[in-house]
RNA sequence: GCGGGGGUUGCCGAGCGGCCAAAGGCGCCGGACUCAAGAUCCGGUCCCUUAGUGGGUUCGCAGGUUCAAAUCCUGCCCCCCGCACCA
């Protein structure tokens, strides 16, 4: 079977027809979005899974009556573009085998130093995939980000003349990783992969100071500034006097660059060896204690100032240091620890002095001081260090004793090979996500969502009490420019937050010229009017050059498809994007229009181990779409995993049996459908009520987007089921023609292709996927169990063909005692069972029978809730079927007539056998 | 550290008080079909026992609640993920 060929058939048709282009009409509509996806490459197989989960519901939801609008625009803000184009420029490689590894032809590569050709490049890949693969998306809705695409941008533009006027905007300072060649912020993208994620963390610088000069010590611990008994400087290194007005600070010359930055200026007087420090005093702030300056080859010179204060009762290093410097010196306990003497330090390290074990033990001796310790001097004695660090370093900071100060972990280099510093951005824009009141919003409007899986709810709120103020605009990225200081972009999660109510309109704006709109006409009273409702049109219209009419159609369409109904993405957004999605949506519309709900799902692995290239497990989505054809890759996708935090495993292997389970089908199909007979037999109740349940529960999962589940329901059970039927001399034409159609309309949100073919081959009009959701028809509970206890006794013959030797001549089977289903019976409604049983004579007979019987019924709860006729009349009329699986006559019998151990033995549900040799 | 999610039989993965030795898939083993391979179909896949419907030991570890626990409670061990200015 050639799912290519298939896939592209329909794919033209559907095309054609244009089934999938939503717009307004009398149904309920339903609005999903799979979040834009970056596109500074292609789609590999954990896009398409994902993205599958919103298209998988969303041709769900067609089908049960709704208008459903599935748009998908790409996503081209912030930097890893641009550096990456910078790279192409320079020539770099690696870089070009990226883009290679993607299908880009190697003559075309010069082209992507250009980040605009990025943004007109793949895009038009993603889409083309996304259509491979058969997405059931409205193409006249797509759209780029960034100011390449003036309409969207207009539209951001907006968004944030609104922050601002709600006063969510503001301007503060922010510490930034920073080149000092390039004079530019230095994210990931813009370092060798092995600095990736070090960040700039606060530390507290101490002024300690003689006089006007300024010795500022760097610590995390400003708790331990009690117990300073000396500084230390390198001796061997070079160190810089710097003028900030009447003070004077002493810091090493590597870090010169840095610290006027952080201090926002100051003039370098001279510099000096190191040693020229040694000797000198200073004061302790905090104590007013005068200490000697000494010299170590601990300290770095390239971290912090240069300056350190020494602990030596509580750090390791210091500890060591000062052992050997003042060999009669006291440490200074500051903090008491239980499990420590007077001297932490000296107890955990005794006199060990390599590096590696003092980092070993340092890490361990601050982690449980912090934890366990208490403070035993200054104005905080007796509390816990966990708290008192808090108090201690703000007292510092608001007397003027110490000041703020960012220090990076680890140095980092630049792209440039040039080493970073940390730098403070005193005109940065930012988000007011501290804002409690907003806050406060956002959890209103969780509350009024639903979640997929529900456990995600605790993580989003978590997240929106832990987010701070967020730095929302750039510098030299693509992207939009902040309407009220265009020297900076909009950041890339900042720009991507109210974007879907965009779709709603983008078949205008995206193209203007069929509308006779000219998008840079465009003010925010058009986006007021479109989105708020605000204005009068006529002065609207006549204010943006749109015509009247058309601008209350929009209007119109946005109120329509508004609010979100469904927002799948990768966990990896929950924290992030998903949390800023419903800041703004909370901040800019009514509540009407707040998003209904969000759905998660894991990572995607391949074959159960993490995708990687290295792993040469990565998996493109169009590699997997010529590969194996997009039904049995949207298959394997669907049984890939379920929505949550855990991850789902795309099994390659999986691919092929679903391939195989979708050929099966096809060929039971061809052989079946349109044939049997009128006959009407009990086996025909028994399918018709697994397919009566089948589209119940099926449709529950589809609900829930348990798609795995589907599968299993679709592919597996269900062929079980058929083939048990046909076993059982099942061949109702009817049944049958039944059994292939819903199953076709179950299965085709996911292998639209192949159900179209099939529902073509029946001979119907029109295409499945516009096609209502079959119904569900009357359930009988009692077939199924009927059913069940021919199976039972299917099993148990099996068993004794294995055990009994010989040529069977006959098989009898006995229902049990009637007295039996009368104590299976009592025993789930009176107290005492027994007591009620023995009222009666006949069975007061079996005395210890009744007793053990009945206690083990209470023990394990069993035997069905078919009466003794029930199951003898329907045990007979399977009893051909029965006798030609025994290959010998089979004869069903009372079990209240015979004396055979076998009847005796037999309870409910539970039929005695016996083989006559 | 803070926060979140988990540990189920060879693997993946359901189950979340009793019909649970535990669905389904994969893998593996046997059989049928075939010249053969593949595909397909049938059967098996914790141990023992047995003319089947029986027993034993299992669901990270150790306790506890209950007539009854993979499922509830307590403690412990282990694994994964997020902690930001970045897509």
């Amino acid at each position: 079977m050639d799912f290519g060929k298939i896939a592209r058939k329909w794919r033209e048709k559907w095309e054609r027809s244009g089934i999938f282009e939503a717009d307004p009409d009398e149904r309920p509509k339903f609005f999903a979005t799979f979040p834009f996806p970056y596109v500074n490459g292609v789609p590999h197989i954990a896009h398409a899974f994902t993205f599958l989960r919103n298209e998988f519901l969303a041709r769900y939801k067609r089908m049960r009556g709704f208008n459903v609008l599935l748009p998908q625009g790409w996503h081209a803000t912030g930097g890893p573009i641009v550096s990456a184009a910078l790279r192409i420029r320079e020539g770099d490689e690696k870089q070009k085998k990226i883009l290679i590894s993607c299908g880009v032809p190697e003559e075309e590569v010069e082209k992507f130093s250009d980040p605009s050709y990025w943004v007109r490049y793949f895009p038009r890949r993603w889409r083309e995939d996304f259509s491979s693969l058969g997405g059931s998306v409205d193409w006249r809705r797509e759209f780029v980000t960034t100011s390449l695409n003036p309409a969207f941008s207009k539209f951001v533009e907006w968004q944030y003349l609104k922050l601002r006027e709600k006063g969510l905007v503001k301007k503060g300072t922010h510490p930034v990783v920073w080149c000092p060649k390039e004079r530019k912020v230095v994210g990931d993208h813009d370092r060798p992969d092995e600095y990736a994620g070090i960040v700039p963390e606060e530390s507290i610088l101490v002024k300690f100071r003689q006089g006007n000069i300024v010795f500022p010590c760097i610590t995390f611990r400003p708790e331990t500034v009690y117990g300073v008994t000396n500084l230390w400087v390198n001796g061997k290194a070079e160190y810089a006097e710097i003028r900030i007005g009447e003070e004077v600070w002493i810091v090493s010359r590597s870090r010169v660059e840095e610290f006027l930055l952080q201090k926002g200026g100051g003039e370098v007087v001279k510099t000096f060896p190191g040693s020229d420090l040694v000797g000198l005093a200073a004061v302790n702030p905090e104590t007013g204690d005068s200490v000697p300056i000494l010299p170590s080859e601990f300290v770095d010179p390239d971290f912090g100032t240069g300056v350190v204060m020494s602990v030596p009762a509580h750090a390791p290093f210091d500890y060591a240091a000062f052992r050997k410097a003042v060999p009669e010196g006291e440490p200074v306990q500051v903090i008491e620890v239980e499990g420590y003497g007077g001297c932490p330090a000296a107890e955990i390290c005794g006199d060990v002095t390599d590096r590696e074990t003092l980092e070993r033990l340092t890490k361990k001796l601050y982690a449980d001081e912090f934890y366990k310790g208490v403070m035993k001097v200054g104005k905080y004695a007796g509390m816990r260090v966990s708290e008192a660090r808090e108090k201690i370093a703000s007292d510092l900071l608001n007397s003027g004793k110490a000041e703020r100060y960012f220090v990076l972990p680890e140095r980092v280099k630049c792209r440039c090979g040039s080493w970073t510093v940390v730098n403070i951005l005193r005109d940065q824009w930012f988000l007011r996500y501290s804002d409690p009141a907003w806050k406060k919003e956002v959890h209103r409007c969780i509350g009024r969502m639903r979640f997929y899986p529900p456990e995600i709810e605790k993580n989003l709120r978590k997240a929106v009490d832990w987010l701070r103020d967020w730095a929302c605009a750039h510098k030299h990225e693509l992207g939009t420019p902040l309407p009220f200081d265009r020297d900076w972009v909009i950041e890339s999660l900042s720009d991507s937050t109210i974007y879907m109510a965009y779709y709603t309109v983008a078949k205008y704006l995206e193209h203007p010229e069929k509308y006779g709109i000219d998008v840079n006409r465009l003010k925010p009273s058009f986006f007021d009017y479109i989105f708020l409702g605000k204005g009068d049109p006529a002065e609207v219209s006549a204010e943006n050059s749109v015509p009247e009419d058309l601008l209350k159609e929009m209007r119109k369409e946005f109120l329509y498809w508004y609010p979100l109904d469904f927002r799948n993405s990768g966990k990896d957004l929950l924290q992030n994007h998903l949390v800023f999605f419903l800041f703004h949506h909370v901040a800019i519309f009514p509540e009407s229009l707040w998003p209904r709900s969000v759905s998660v799902n894991g990572w995607v692995k391949v074959g159960g181990e993490k995708m990687s290239k290295s792993k040469g497990n990565f998996i493109t989505l169009r590699e997997a779409l010529e590969r194996w054809g997009p039904d049995p890759v949207r298959v394997a996708e669907a049984y890939a995993g379920s929505p949550g935090l855990d991850d789902a495993n795309f099994d390659p292997e999986f691919v092929k049996t679903a391939a195989k389970r979708l050929v099966w089908f096809f060929s039971r199909f061809s052989e079946l459908y349109g044939s049997g007979t009128e006959e009407r037999k009990e086996i025909d109740d028994w399918m018709e009520t697994r397919i009566n349940k089948r589209i119940t529960e099926v449709a529950s999962l589809y609900e829930k987007t348990e798609y795995r589940e589907v599968i299993d329901r679709l592919l597996f059970d269900a062929s079980s089921d058929l083939s048990w039927y046909l076993k059982r001399g099942g061949r109702n034409s009817e049944v049958l023609r039944r059994f292939f159609e819903t199953h076709v309309l179950m299965l085709s949100p996911i292998a639209p292709h192949f159900c179209e073919e099939l529902w073509e081959s029946m001979g119907k009009a029109g295409f499945v996927s516009l096609e209502s959701w079959p119904e569900a028809g009357e359930v009988d509970g009692k077939v199924e169990e009927k059913e069940e206890l021919v199976r039972t006794v299917l099993e148990d013959l099996r068993e004794l063909k294995k055990l009994v030797k010989g040529e069977w001549k006959e098989v009898r089977i006995y229902t049990a005692k009637s007295w039996k289903y009368r104590a299976r019976d009592l025993a789930r409604k009176v107290e005492d069972p027994v007591k009620e049983l023995m009222k009666d004579s006949e069975i007061r007979k079996q005395g210890k029978e009744v007793v053990r019987f009945v206690a083990s019924l209470l023990s394990a709860p069993r035997g069905g809730t078919l009466s003794e006729e029930e199951e003898r009349s329907y045990l007979t009329s399977a009893s051909d079927f029965i006798s030609s699986e025994a290959g010998c006559p089979v004869s069903v019998v009372r079990g209240d007539v015979s004396e055979s151990p076998k009847a005796l033995r037999a309870e409910p549900a539970k039929p005695g056998i016996e083989v006559i040799i």
